[in-house]
DNA sequence: CGGCCGATCCACT
DNA sequence: GTGGATCGGCCGA
């Protein structure tokens, strides 16, 4: 399987890549076990102008700052003070681009996901919620701006590509104090028909 | 320096 | 469908 190169995460912009993301394998090699699944839903935060975004306005913070890096790195960080949220950042330098990656339909290292879940099922059906899903992977805050051309974490190219009528879009869960941006239709995920598919390409 | 609050999840009812 | 858990970052004083 073919690891994305840093040029996949510095061309085009979030919304894009949130799209073109969707079927591509996140893969964990973390306390040497290697877990992943292929993506299967995720939302666009577009820096400047989005004020749904961390960025938003150039805010510039020691939190924020990593989203400022060129395209192909982690951006890790605590929700509600107990979920970690794993983003990848986009774009080129200086663009607060970002990609949250909310679920995954799980592919490799089930068992050991399952711990990680406390004994939470996953075989069968995806790993919905951007913080169970890190959980489910093992990252945490320490994964925070690394190289996602690594082999800690990485995204591999899609085995099979969704189409276009397999793919819903709508707007982001969770963003109500951003105004008339929490409309905007940035969320994208693969419907039921959809990751069925995908996954039987998995399958031995 | 203090207080507020969030890109959530789960165990209840 | 609702509320509690739980904490780092941010903002205003």
């Amino acid at each position: 399987m073919l690891k994305l190169e840093l040029s996949f995460y510095q061309q085009g912009d979030a919304i894009a890549l949130s799209r073109a993301l969707l079927g591509c394998v996140l893969m964990t090699r973390i306390s040497e076990q290697e877990c992943g699944g292929f993506i299967c839903e995720t939302e666009a935060y577009s820096g400047l102008n989005d004020r749904a975004s961390h960025a938003y306005n150039g805010r510039f913070t020691k939190r924020t700052k990593i989203m400022y890096e060129p395209g192909g790195i982690s951006y890790v960080y605590l929700c509600y003070g107990i979920h970690h949220l794993f983003n990848v950042v986009t774009g080129v330098s200086g663009t607060p681009d970002a990609v949250l990656i909310r679920a995954i339909v799980p592919v490799a290292g089930i068992s050991y996901m399952e711990k990680r879940l406390s004994g939470y099922v996953v075989s069968g059906r995806s790993i919905d919620g951007p913080g169970k899903l890190t959980k489910a992977l093992g990252i945490n805050g320490i994964h925070n701006g690394i190289s996602l051309v690594n082999d800690e974490i990485w995204i591999e190219e899609a085995k099979e590509v969704p189409s276009d009528n397999e793919i819903l879009v709508t707007k982001r869960i969770g963003v109500g104090f951003a105004g008339d941006d929490a409309e905007l239709p940035n969320r994208f995920l693969i419907n039921e028909q959809g990751r069925q598919r995908l996954f039987r390409h998995f399958q031995a």
